[in-house]
Parts: structure tokens; sequence; C-alpha cells
DNA sequence: TGGTTACAACTTTTT
DNA sequence: GTTGTAACCA
């Protein structure tokens, strides 16, 4: 299965002519099953895109046989430039993009195999949350105890593991309200289908279903991915993992690229294991290490090589520049937090007055909280700055009540969108009206908007409802036809004015609401670039960063996740204390595995710098309003003392006799060292009452309902039935007087 | 139905 | 300390 051959050799491309050996080994060993240990900084992405190249421009395959999958879609967008600058020519025919894009892609295609319509929506994380709710709700538990937040995360980790309901171990199982976990994530699943839609999760888990039922499908593909390259192997999850093995399998031609030392999204599904892994996974393996650093100085290699090498779990690399050993690594201590910011922005004014752009400075947190204090700080001294991350474009509240109008009128059946926007601008639309028109879905097995058409013909609903209800309906339909001919962006504009929204922040006098409007241009903006108004909404499920306009000359503040794959001159790294850093929580939930992603995550910290690392530990700081004394970070002390120099708070230098860390911080977890529980824990929680399966309330037509019956109504009281039309019936109320009502609302008299 | 008040939560977040 | 959600009241 796996070839083990080596490749007949090639006349030197001069593709190859500026990679290094080990660089150049990695390209050119084209078959079989090749995992490239990319170390920070030593040049990865230059390899990948190369191999890419060097395999369409040796002839050996052509761009259509050729499938290259990323986590993100910067990665993606890079890559695809890059190939197209290497080879001269536009990439053609090649599949560059996301896991979750290309899952998706070829899920539209075969979208009826899993009971899916090939128009199915991708939920955004609102919607699943939402979704969720409804189902816990449904299944009457306590959501005070049964967090929506945390049933969630439990079941995105069994699709990270690609397990369906049926597969989850009853090991995993757990009581939740009345009900269980399984029984949660059946109903869960049972409603994402009946909403023609699907989360991130199913793009891969359905696609997993579709490859393992489907052996033709899954051929199909084979045949067509003869080389399969991928990056940032060492954040797969199993579900992604299973998917890669069934689309290499034919032919074994899996190159894999990754670092174990900077896996860091363990708490999403990430398994560093699968790389750990590769060489038993895939049997005549062959491994390339990559370690020659062209980033770094030596003694910020030295320090983060010296504190990943506490790690047990690695396959082990020693990174190595012949750049010089610069700077020592800064260890400074400080009273509290503000002086740690106080500290930063003086660093920075510092090197400005030396002439540094303020681009060259990167303050990375471990936690978003902390960033509040820097900007503080920064803003006082007037000095620009941008935060990374946070709420980005298409999370915003504005956009995705735009969105969700947009979604209506693209798929009737999206009930979620549909809820979202149906009262927004305020109409007078409430929960009880959101009530009925579920029980009427429900009844008829139909969606909310088409709940919402049949209960406007009858008088379930008071007048006023009733009219704006109907004015609604009428609107999206009017939509929906002006959108088959209309651009896109034409609509979104035509929408946003009909329905009120754009009035509604207009309207609004909180200062925000200018910067929304804006939003909302901007977005419409953005439609213009797509035609068709599908095609748009795809776009926004898949590729969820706006293209940031170019960063102006500003400081970068953003969390250590975020500072993945990126590097800056000189690197702040605050808050390196006990608690804090490593983060508590991550050695609750994980212990030692937790503790071991901390130090990769520290190890990515370090090695964003080129020139300077600077780190910082405050005696005491403010979380959450409460003062709390810290001790210095177990990872400080992990730092060798021949590649650092410790400070005091005003950057002087410390003797040797003031090791803060050393000593008195052990490397086991401490008794007594504030154990909270976490939420995972509250939802695992197993005592709980007995079992009960989820209540599916439906409808019924009360059976022998006819013409000239007696009924009685909830709201209208008794009454006689004078015609019947399917399950709409017209009654004349011995007080209300003649009435259209829906049959699931009476009873028999 | 909608606004106000009170209460709890609160690590990281590529898609 | 801040923010988001839930219950309660007008």
């Amino acid at each position: 299965m796996l070839s083990n051959a080596v490749p007949a050799p090639i006349e030197p491309y001069p593709l190859l002519a500026s990679l290094n050996p080990g660089q150049q080994a990695a390209v050119v060993r084209t078959e079989g099953a090749v995992l490239v240990l990319a170390g920070a900084g030593t040049g990865k992405t230059r390899v990948l895109t190369t191999r890419l190249a060097y395999l369409i421009a040796t002839g050996r395959t052509g761009p259509f046989s050729l499938l290259a999958v990323t986590f993100t879609n910067k990665a993606a967008r890079e890559m695809a430039e890059r190939v197209a600058q290497l080879l001269g020519r536009p990439t053609e025919g090649l599949w560059i993009g996301t896991f979750h894009a290309i899952a998706a892609r070829i899920l539209r295609r075969h979208a009826e195999l899993v009971g899916l319509k090939s128009t199915f929506t991708i939920l955004d994380t609102d919607d699943q949350l939402r979704l969720v709710k409804q189902v816990l709700e449904a299944a009457n538990v306590d959501d005070k105890r049964w967090p929506a937040r945390g049933v969630l995360g439990l079941i995105e980790r069994w699709k990270d593991r690609g397990l369906t309901p049926d597969k989850v171990p009853g090991d995993d199982d757990q009581a939740v309200g009345p009900s269980r976990a399984i029984a949660i994530y059946r109903a869960y699943q049972q409603r994402l289908i009946e909403l023609n839609a699907a989360d991130f999760g199913d793009l891969l888990l359905h696609g997993l279903t579709l490859f393992t039922g489907h052996p033709d499908v899954l051929a199909q593909y084979q045949d067509r991915f003869r080389y399969i390259l991928v990056d940032e192997y060492q954040d797969t999850n199993v579900a992604q993992y299973l998917w890669l093995r069934l689309l290499a399998q034919s032919h074994g031609n899996l190159c894999c690229v990754g670092d174990d030392d900077q896996s860091i999204y363990g708490w999403r599904g990430a398994q560093v294991d699968n790389i750990l892994r590769f060489e038993r996974d895939f049997a005549g393996a062959t491994v390339v290490r990559l370690e020659r650093n062209y980033r770094s100085t030596g003694h910020i290699l030295g320090a983060a090589s010296a504190l990943i090498a506490h790690n047990a779990g690695r396959l082990g690399k020693t990174l190595w520049t012949e750049a010089g050993d610069g700077e020592p690594v800064a260890v400074r201590g400080v009273w509290d937090d503000a002086e740690e910011a106080r500290a930063i922005g003086e660093e920075i004014e510092a090197g400005q007055r030396a002439g540094l752009p303020l681009g060259a400075f990167a303050i990375l947190v471990r936690a978003g909280f902390q960033t509040r204090a820097f900007e503080e700080r920064l803003i006082t001294l007037g000095v620009p700055y941008r935060v990374v991350g946070g709420l980005r474009f298409y999370e915003r509240q504005e956009i995705r009540d735009a969105l969700a109008y947009l979604r209506v009128i693209a798929q009737p059946d999206d009930d979620l969108a549909f809820e979202r926007i149906y009262n927004q601008p305020k109409r007078g639309l409430g929960d009880t009206t959101l009530q009925l028109l579920h029980t009427v879905a429900r009844a008829r097995g139909c969606s909310l908007l088409a709940a919402a058409a049949f209960a406007v013909e009858t008088d379930e609903l008071p007048p006023q409802r009733r009219a704006t209800l109907r004015r609604l309906i009428e609107s999206f339909a009017r939509w929906r036809q002006a959108a088959e001919t209309m651009p896109a962006a034409e609509i979104a504009a035509v929408v946003l004015d009909e329905s009120g929204y754009t009035a509604m922040w207009q309207q609004d006098k909180l200062v925000t609401a200018p910067g929304r409007l804006d939003n909302l241009q901007e977005l419409v903006r953005a439609i213009a670039e797509f035609e068709r108004l599908p095609a748009f909404l795809e776009h926004v499920s898949l590729v969820m960063d706006m293209a940031t306009g170019d960063a102006q000359d500003m400081v970068s503040i953003m969390t250590l996740h975020s500072a993945k794959g990126l590097e800056f001159d000189t690197v702040f790294l605050p808050g390196w204390e006990e608690g804090v850093f490593p983060n508590q929580l991550a050695i609750d939930d994980k212990g030692i595995a937790g503790l071991e992603e901390e130090r990769r995550l520290a190890h990515v910290g370090l090695t964003r710098a080129r020139r300077r690392a600077c780190v910082l530990y405050a005696g005491r700081r403010l979380v959450h309003g409460q003062w709390q004394a810290n001790l210095p970070s177990r990872f400080l002390a992990e730092l060798p003392a021949k590649h650092v120099i410790r400070q005091d708070a005003l950057g002087q230098p410390l003797g040797h006799a003031a090791t803060p860390g050393a000593g008195h911080v052990a490397e086991s977890a401490r008794p007594g060292y504030g154990l909270r529980p976490s939420n995972y824990h509250r939802v695992l929680d197993a005592r709980a009452k007995p079992a009960v399966p989820l209540a599916k309330p439906v409808a019924q037509t009360p059976e022998g309902i006819a013409v000239g019956g007696r009924v009685f109504h909830q709201k209208f009281g008794y009454g006689r039935v004078r015609a019947v039309d399917g399950d709409k019936l017209d009654i004349a109320f011995d007080k209300a007087g003649d009435k259209k009502v829906m049959a699931g609302f009476v009873q028999k008299a």
C-alpha cells in the first residue's frame, strides 16, 4: 500500500536551489508517507509550497491530482499565492483549502447520501448554542445545572473524535437533567437534519459517514487526489485523521507537516498523538526534521529549547541557528499588573525613541482579560496599538442579524435564522407568537416560516400580530423573488432598508450605533464581490475572516494562541505566574497533559521573537475585581541561567541570588492550589434524576372531528365545526363567533 | 410584550 | 470589574 521506493533522481530544478538540505529532502521525497517535523521558524511554508510546485513542475502529476489541506483560510490563501508565484501561473484545478472548506465542498456534492439537501446551511456558533438550548428545553433539562455551553462542548468533542451518536461509548454517557447526554446529542443531530443544516463538526463527521458508507464515492476522491499535503498536522483531531487516512489509503502519498512542540489546541480536540504516532500509523514513513531556525537568535532558541525539553511526550528536535547569540531573554519581576503594563509601555517608548517601528513590538498574553491593562497603558502613552483576535467581523451582532435575513431568503427552511430576526427590529412579535409558530411547525412538519404563512390564515393570532406577521411573510416572498434576478449586494441593501433594520440602528442613540451602520455598509460592499447570494453565504460560513486592511505601524496585543505562526522583532510575555500561566484550569482539567500544553504555549511565545524576548511576572494582580497574589511561573525556573538575564522592576540586572520560581515551585500539582470546579465537571456531574427519553411533543388532530361536531378551543371556548379544510377548521364559536383555527388547537367537546 | 434589575460567570477559539 | 442572561414587574 505504501511505497517505500526512492524516486528516480530528477535534474535539479531552480526551485530547490534556495533550500537547505533538510528542506530539499522534504520536497523531493514525493512518494509514500512523509512526516516533516518543522520546528518554529524553520521555513515550513516554504517547504510546503515548493513541494506542491515541484510535484507539478516535474510533471509527476497535474494540479488536478493534488490536495493541500490547512487549518486557516489565511494559510490556504498564502499557500495558493506562493505556489502560483513559484510556478509563474495560477494554480488552476489545485484544491487548497481548510479541512472544513474541502469537506463542505465534497459534502455538497453528495449531501443526499447523509440525509441532507445540497443546499444545507452551515451553522455558526450562535445557532449551535440556540439549537442546543432548544433541545435541552424540550428534554426538560435544568440549564442552571447543565448549561447549554457545556453540553455543546461535550457534543463537539464527540464529533472531534469522529463519533456519531450511535458510536459514542456508553462509558462516555452522562446524565443531563432527566435525559442523557447521548440522547441530547441524538436529538440535536435530528434537529440539524430537519433544519437541513450542518455545524462545523458535521462537515467532517458526515464526510466520514459518506466515505465509510459509500466506497464508490471514496474511491472517486482517492483516484482524484494522488498526492495529499497537510499543514499543521499536530492540530488535527481524530475525525480529521480518519478522514485523511481514508483519502490516502489507496496510494499512501500523504505528506504531513507539523511540530509537536507547537500543539496548543488540545482543548479543541486536537490530538498531539496523531503526529507522535505517525511513523507507526503509516508503515515505512519517512521522517524529515527541519531544525535550522531562520528567525531567532541563539539565546532565544536556547531558552525556548530548554523549556520545551521538560515535556515528556514529544518527538524531540534541537533548533539551531547561525544568527549568533544575540541578547539573553530578559526576565523581570514586578510588583503588580499595573507596574507590568508601565514597564512594557516604557520599553516600547524607548524602542520608539531608538527608531524602531511600533510594528516590531508584540505583547502576547495567556488570556483575553490581560489585554485591558496594556490597552489602557498604551492609550495613556498615546501609543497606537491593535488587539488581534476578539470579535471578528462576521461575529458582530448586526452582521449576524443581516446575514440571518439573507439566509431566510436563500434557505426558507432555516428556522434558526428566522428566529433570530423575526422580531428584529421590534415588531411586537414575542415569545408567545414564537411558541405558537413552533407548535404549528412541529405539527405540520414544516419550517417556521411556512408555519407562519399557515397561521396567518387562521384566527389563532390577534389581528395586530397577524397583520405584522403577514407583512413579514410577504416581504420575504418578495425578496426571494427579487433575489432570483437582482445581484446579491442589491438584494442585501433592499432587505436591510425595507425590513427596517437599518432604521433601527439609525434611531439607536448608543455610541456604538454609527459603527454598526458602517459595518452594515461594509457587509454590502463585501457581498458585491459575489454574484449570487448562496455563493456569498457559503463564503461567509467557511471563511470567517475578512481580509484585514494592511496593518498600520502599531503595537500588536494578542493571545499566545493567536500569535502562532507570526513573528516580531521584540516580544513581551507578561503574566508568567502560577495560575495565570500555566493556567490553573488547564492543569485542573487535564493534569500533566494540560501542563505540557501550557508549556508548548510558552515555547510558541518565546519562538515568536526574532531579536528580543522579555518575560514578566507580577507579585499580585487584579483578577475579576479581586486581588490575587501569585507565585512566579514554574516555567521561569526552566529557563537556563545562561540564556537569561534577570532584571528588577526597572529593568536593571539582578545578581544570581534572586532566581524567581526556582526551588519553591514543584513540578507536580501542589495540593490545595485553587482547585475550582470547572464547567466541564459540572456538565459531567452524574448525580441526577433517572433518565427519561426526550419528550417529542406532537400536536395531534383529535379524532372524530367532523362538520357539525362540538369542539373546545383554549382561547375561543366551545363551538360547532362549520367546515374542515385539511387541518384548518372553520368553527362557529358560541361566544367568539366564526373563526378559522388549527385542528391541533381544539379538542372534541 | 418589553424594559429594568439582579445575579452569576470568567482560558485558550484556526472553522 | 464587566458583561451577558434570566427573572420579574409595569
